[in-house]
DNA sequence: TTGTATGCGTTATCAC
DNA sequence: GTGATAACGCATACAA
């Protein structure tokens, strides 16, 4: 029982149950076409060696790796700050991919070496597949990628139009329902805490805000923020600024819309009272903001899932779908 | 330009620059010993036939990956529920990972199915190195890996006593801080919320906190949650009714604690007028709750790139101390 | 049903 | 400095 005992490889399995390499495989594989009592020899003596397949080995002739890949294109401080979109996003596919007893690989690639690295990574067919949770501007690495024959699935519209299949959720339409409450609930000066312009979400939160402000003849109000929970309240100081009569905002994510709940309560403004808020996503936070936050709900997990199975249908050759979009909600809690 | 052309290998390389495999081989790995100007045309073909090595082929002789395995033995509704304690990890991993060039393979090991893919692709050599972000009761995969032959670093010390190397905080110290100083303020009856009794975590918190406790000759009263937040509610629910007179709270999760000030909030406690609460953690969210939360801080962050620095070091042959412990620290902020 | 032989794409050990 | 050539550990077409 060395610590650094010589790893048993297929041919020591078929000395000890005194068979051939290709036997043992077929063991191994699985395959019904082995005598049972020649079988059972084989999985005694794979047991006694404590035998494991090398992975490199095997995916070297069969041209697969059984994991996938999960690309964030962000820097590890926005995918784990304490918005739950991405991690949500995660265990979506986690799920998913583990009731297909696949492997998922994780890889963070803010930085421009870390996006170099996934590069090598992927095109190094360490991976059957690759999945990009979010994209940026018009980042050619999906599309590169695709062109390589590597099955790639994006979460969200490519911002940059590249023609890579995706999943994406109703923004604008969530978005419409949002304002719509809003104004059928008196308010008229309705501003917007947006997000990112190089983020689909971003992008399409703004315009649903924008086209649902135009159609009720409403003056916009827009700050921009990024995400996070910090900008969020940054933005929401900028907007009292711009138009202290404010009376309400919609803010692209909980997280920012959180960071705007302090700010407000910071500048002596109530909620709802003073100023309605609604946020957009419905993380578990929106239930224990105070007050409990009103938002857009949008099924997170049920993206990564979804992702996961175009593209595991992707990489088994079947011909899928170029957009799938789920659907969004509003969800009233205290806040509007 | 097909979208299935066939992936260039080696050989391809060599034909077209004219030169053999192992010349080619040695460019790209950047060998010192070759011409420069037929380095110069290997590299020219490279880039014309966009060639990139095969990792799979490449591992089986060289007995490594490049990429490490950051397993994650809790479902994944844990790991990414808000609480921001193993991102943090995952962070830190990342980082140092980054800065190493090596690949970070991240996985969730909640199920027993997933536990057993786990132990598959470790002992498969897909990766040359594990690290586990924490332990459950006396799992004894780590040390199955360990005696494998295959560097493993725990974050935590392992519950169970398994000899596995470890980077672990110094959470007694923090705890008794934080009962110190709810009893320099004038408190006595002081509760606490303890964490899962199967974790490294909330067992050493509770016990700083018992001991502390006895030290003072005061009576303990605790409720123990799982560290989420709704765990921490519940848990701050039955001590409330336990002993309606608590002045006091230590909740061993900062997350758990924002669960408790709900919970007290509804039951119309104020705090720390009524009664005073300190969490453990220090997550972002702390600054963000109503009010602002005293918490016992961890080093995160360090505590995952500390891991990763003994796992490479451990990877690359050298000798590690079997333990690091790093410190805590009290923040005082404005619930005690 | 089982065994033999071959190849997957690299790196490493030699000669040259 | 460069080129053959032998592993690395496995799956599979083909033969028996």
């Amino acid at each position: 029982m060395s610590a650094t005992r010589e790893r048993p490889t297929l041919e020591a399995v078929a000395r000890l149950a005194g068979v051939s390499r290709a036997t043992v495989s077929r063991v191994v594989n699985g395959s019904p076409t082995v005598a049972e009592p020649i079988a059972r020899a084989v999985r005694q003596a794979v047991a006694e060696l404590g035998y494991v397949p090398n992975l490199a080995a095997r995916s070297l002739v069969t041209q697969r790796t059984g994991s996938f890949a999960l690309i964030m294109p962000e820097a590890a401080t926005r995918v784990f700050s304490d918005d739950q979109v991405f991690p949500g996003i995660i265990r979506g596919v986690s799920q998913e991919l583990e009731d297909a007893d696949k492997q998922l690989v994780l890889m963070l690639a803010g930085s421009a070496a870390g996006h170099e690295r996934v590069e090598r990574y992927a095109t190094g067919r360490h991976v059957d597949g690759v999945l990009f949770a979010s994209l940026h501007g018009d980042d050619p690495l999906p599309g590169r990628l695709a062109r390589l024959g590597i099955p790639v699935v994006s979460g969200g519209r490519p911002p940059g139009g590249a023609q890579v299949p995706y999943v994406d959720v109703d923004h604008v339409g969530g978005v419409d329902r949002a304002i719509r409450h809003l104004i059928a609930s008196g308010r008229r000066r309705i501003a917007t805490v947006a997000g990112p312009q190089d983020m689909i979400a971003g992008i399409e939160r703004l315009a649903g805000y924008l086209a649902a402000l135009r159609e009720a003849d409403l003056r916009s109000i827009v700050a921009v923020g990024d995400f996070t929970r910090e900008s969020g309240a940054v933005a929401m100081r900028e907007l009292l600024t711009d138009d202290p009569k404010l009376d309400a905002v919609f803010v692209a994510s909980d997280l920012m819309a959180h960071g705007a709940l302090h700010a407000l309560r910071v500048a002596g403004r109530r909620v709802p009272e003073d100023v309605a808020v609604i946020g957009f996503d419905d993380i578990e936070l929106a239930t224990y903001t105070d007050p409990p936050l009103t938002t857009v709900r949008q099924p997170i997990l049920q993206i990564g899932r979804r992702m996961t199975r175009q593209l595991l249908r992707l990489a088994a050759g079947e011909q899928i779908e170029p957009a799938v979009v789920l659907p969004t909600e509003l969800v009233l809690r205290d806040t509007a």
